[in-house]
DNA sequence: CGAAAGTATTTACAGTGGAAATATTAACGG
DNA sequence: CCGTTAATATTTCCACTGTAAATACTTTCG
């Protein structure tokens, strides 16, 4: 099995399908997104994903799994480079919004329940690794509150929230049409001011 | 047409098809939710949905537009009784997230644009509703950057995007699978804390 | 009363995902 | 090297979906 095969056995359909998803997904959005037109994509019979996902639902969750590889990698983008907490805060919140507004339909099934089991095993190791970048660059600061019992969870949680739902509502529209048209500002416009630790403290 | 004959013509068909909708959804969640479903539900051909809303687009969206109406009835649910800027905000906030965890399908739908058109203006004019509660209970109240221009409508978004980004990670699990299996905090837990203006200050 | 507009039905169709039986190939032990 | 077994892919079939087009019934209004 040397990845290539071209007969009967595709050799390589597991990756191949999740590759032909996301190639529809970024061409046509979701509603391209069919188990015969992805099988068809790859050249195979509609039926044959099911040995390797189980269901549509199994082949959509590997297509957001690779989607949140790629959204870890979006975040750390430009954070590497950034020196200083503020500065990679800011650089991985952008990532974050920036990967959202690059990929508005995969980042949507990402997140959709409806195409993506959350209980899958892959999908949360994953998502684990999105999360970590934000948990990562969230340590050493705070607002007010975060150095009660608890703070630095609730500061993750805090930064996770206000920069899913400004992606989400940024992507789908909400903020013109709620606003009357203005451009909504950038995430770091709307992050509030922290206090931020000395680079050595933890 | 007194609105509940029951021959040829239903004569309340708009509004019956989408409260049939919403029982659907309660029930079944947005899979249960098919034309043909909610059509046979109100006892009419699955055809018969078109003449009023086009498509089942439109019908969803009918459907998200009566989701908003009651969603800006659960964000002032509270609102009223509370006494004090902080008060009313975090009773707003709550009952954002009361909303989402009630009907967690139905606010799916409502921020899906698989299912919603964005476009549509009914839906805009009542989810603009939803963002006014938001938006009144957010006057008066800043954090360090809201006094630079345009700091109310930051405010707005910042608070907006946090409240939805929570409902929306809360009701799908996210945080319970990120953060290892912890019950997620509340809402107001994770509010930064603003500067309250005096009640009798604009 | 008659024409026209509105509303609902019937029928037909191309598309969907999934189940079951079948065919082909690869892997592995003798 | 061969034969058995497991893995993989296909074919066929089914119930279900949303939409379009033609048709039927009802109300409204001139």
């Amino acid at each position: 099995m040397d990845g290539t095969a071209k007969g009967y056995h595709h050799g390589n359909l597991k990756t191949a399908l999740v590759e032909a998803g996301l190639e529809i997904i970024e061409a046509e959005g979701l509603a391209g997104l069919s188990l015969r037109a992805i099988a068809a994509k790859v050249g195979v019979s509609h039926t044959a994903p099911k040995n390797h996902f189980g269901s549509l639902r199994g082949l959509l969750t590997a297509i957001g799994t690779e989607g949140f590889r790629l959204h870890a990698a979006g975040m750390r983008e430009g954070v590497a480079e950034a020196s200083g907490r503020k500065a990679r805060l800011e650089a991985a919140m952008r990532g974050y919004v920036r990967f959202a507004e690059a990929h508005p339909h995969l980042f949507q099934l990402m997140f959709s329940p409806q195409s993506c089991d959350f209980a899958d095993t892959d999908l949360i190791a994953q998502a684990r690794e999105s999360y970590a970048v934000l948990a990562d660059i969230s340590t050493g600061l705070n607002w007010d509150k975060a150095l009660t019992p608890g703070g630095q969870q609730r500061t993750e949680m805090m930064l996770w929230s206000m920069v899913h739902g400004y992606a989400m509502l940024r992507i789908n529209g909400n903020f013109v049409h709620r606003t009357g048209g203005t451009t909504p500002w950038n995430i770091e416009d709307i992050l509030p001011d922290f206090n931020y630790l000395p680079e050595n403290d933890p």
